[in-house]
DNA sequence: GTGAAAGCGCTAACAC
DNA sequence: GTGTTAGCGCTTTCAC
């Protein structure tokens, strides 16, 4: 890799390093003519400036870090095209990581962001909301962090959510009113912000109903898909099994559809579906699938867009705690 | 960010800088005591060496740049995951940039890695095949780069594709055996490796099997939504229309089923479909769609990993042409 | 076994 | 208007 750099720039237009950089960067310093000199061989020569010396010069990488817990539920993907959006409009560069629903690696991964690889962070957590240290250990350096839909409860931090207790109060009252009597819901976790909030909705809405909770109904999902697909698979074949199932997850949603076809259980009329999705084919689906849709783009813009806000002008930053509305999707699955 | 370094960890434990940064690569010239103390205290201080200074001095940033077309087909998806975890494996960080089709983005990102922000290139096209004097420039400058699925013929370059040309010639076999005989390619683009590939096949397997072929049954993308939608929904309402579609992108699939929906016809009775995609959910749609399914996730680790021995063991590796098979899925579609 | 010093490519304070 | 120099954090060669 035999780059072309200031120097040699410099050498071959006679001309010292500095006053090459300076003209560069269009300083008023430097006469106009030295300036198109040297501009014109950079172009000429394809000169892209070492942004790694930049870096270390300045304390500033250009570059935010994006951390994930994966990128098979499609609100990930759009969310990541959010951000991606958001960073080529300012100028910077992502780095992706994907956790596999594996907190070891987020920890790790997370560690390295402790030396200027990145200016900022934008995580949606892997972790219990409770076991966040290896977090806060980069805040304490003063990194800027925004989380966005499975976020940290310990911090001020910036935070983009959705409004998932309303919708999941909304969806759960949708199959009550389509008769249903014994809905379960599968949690993604019940140590992930979104998990709690979403059964907290679920909670209040069969309650505000008059439907009894059976804590059997409650699904606590692993994250791991063998161990998922057995709950929900036991769930839905048990004798008196729920005449509904709300999943938090697109995944899970996939899985039960299998798991019906498999069973011949028929959806709607034995079991009726609805599951937090953004599932671009969810309406062609047999049958089309309800879903409560988050901004997934939006929000990815959004958290972006804040952490550039607190990188560029950290005065005029304050954290915020933006929350957006999901959609409700009415579709055959709870017809 | 006041970030802990060498400087601050040398002065702690009253050591030369040097003497620390040998102890904390394990070098043999340092005392088992040493090193024992200057490892613990950065353990305890969770010291994390300045990437970029490293990358400064090595020439190496452990870093790869990944360019893609978009995220919407599931094909990039899956790839993207294989990349990220190879890379993981050898402790590789990973840049994504996706372009969004626009080839005047492509260049602009592509010319930046000319200098030292990432180690090594991965990419799969959006400019036209024989348009890439933007990626000959790097590669000018002894970049090393792997293409994969839509690939330059340009260089001599590491290439992972699948069998394009013998997929499409299978699934229009497939189709004519099922009946049809005007059978549409929706064609992802003439200046994209498989656009080519896959129209070769089409038109191949029309010949053989006797079927005369009619230039009007050749759409053209235009990667516009709005172009393609329009194209193909004219194509599928016109007088005579076509009693297939093969489509070439999975996108092009789900605006057909749209269409469909729209003009109430019947597929598979009045048209039977067939696409290159990697949805998860094509055996649940309505009706379960056949597809010719690449193996994403296999072709973006071979991806990486070629990449990462290119760049690890210069001497070991030449360039190679890796081709993977994909596998059709006959579901109702094409029924 | 430890330390001093040079230098990776760049910027910026300071000469001249 | 141009050049000199120091230094960002690190590795590496060379003294001691």
């Amino acid at each position: 890799m035999e780059a072309i750099n200031l120097k040699k720039l410099a050498s071959l237009l006679q001309l010292s390093i500095s006053t090459v950089s300076k003209a560069l960067r269009d300083s008023h310093e430097i006469s106009a003519d030295t300036k198109k000199r040297v501009m014109d061989l950079a172009r000429e020569l394809n000169y892209e400036p070492n942004p790694y010396a930049g870096s270390l010069r300045k304390f500033k990488s250009k570059t935010i870090a994006v951390v994930l817990p994966d990128i098979i539920n499609n609100f990930f993907i759009f969310a990541i095209k959010g951000i991606q959006e958001a960073a080529y409009l300012k100028g910077y560069h992502v780095l992706i990581y994907i956790t596999n629903e594996n907190p070891e690696y987020e920890k790790e991964v997370v560690r390295q962001f402790a030396n200027g690889r990145v200016d900022g962070l934008i995580i949606s957590l892997t972790s219990p909301f409770d076991k966040t240290e290896h977090i806060s250990a980069l805040e304490d350096k003063g990194l800027p962090i925004v989380f966005f839909d499975r976020v940290s409860q310990n911090f001020e931090h910036t935070l983009i959510t959705t409004n998932n207790y309303e919708s999941a109060y909304k969806g759960t009252t949708l199959l009550i009113k389509q008769g249903c009597k014994r809905i379960a819901h599968c949690q993604v976790s019940d140590k992930i912000s979104i998990g709690i909030d979403r059964l907290n909705g679920y909670k209040k809405a069969l309650q505000d109903m008059g439907i009894e909770l059976d804590p059997e109904w409650i699904l606590s999902s692993n994250k791991d898909i063998d161990y998922d697909t057995d709950l929900i698979e036991r769930a839905l074949t048990r004798k008196n099994g729920p005449d509904a199932l709300f999943t938090s997850v697109e995944t899970h949603a996939l899985i039960a559809y299998d798991i019906c076809r498999k069973h011949k259980i028929d959806i709607p009329k034995k079991i009726k579906l609805l599951s937090f999705s953004n599932l671009p084919t969810a309406h062609l689906m047999q049958p089309s699938l309800s879903t409560i849709t988050q901004p997934a783009y939006e929000m990815g813009r959004a958290a972006a867009e804040q952490l550039i806000l607190a990188l560029e002008k950290p005065a005029r930053f304050k954290p915020e705690r933006i929350q957006m509305d999901s959609i409700l999707y009415e579709r055959e699955s709870t017809r």
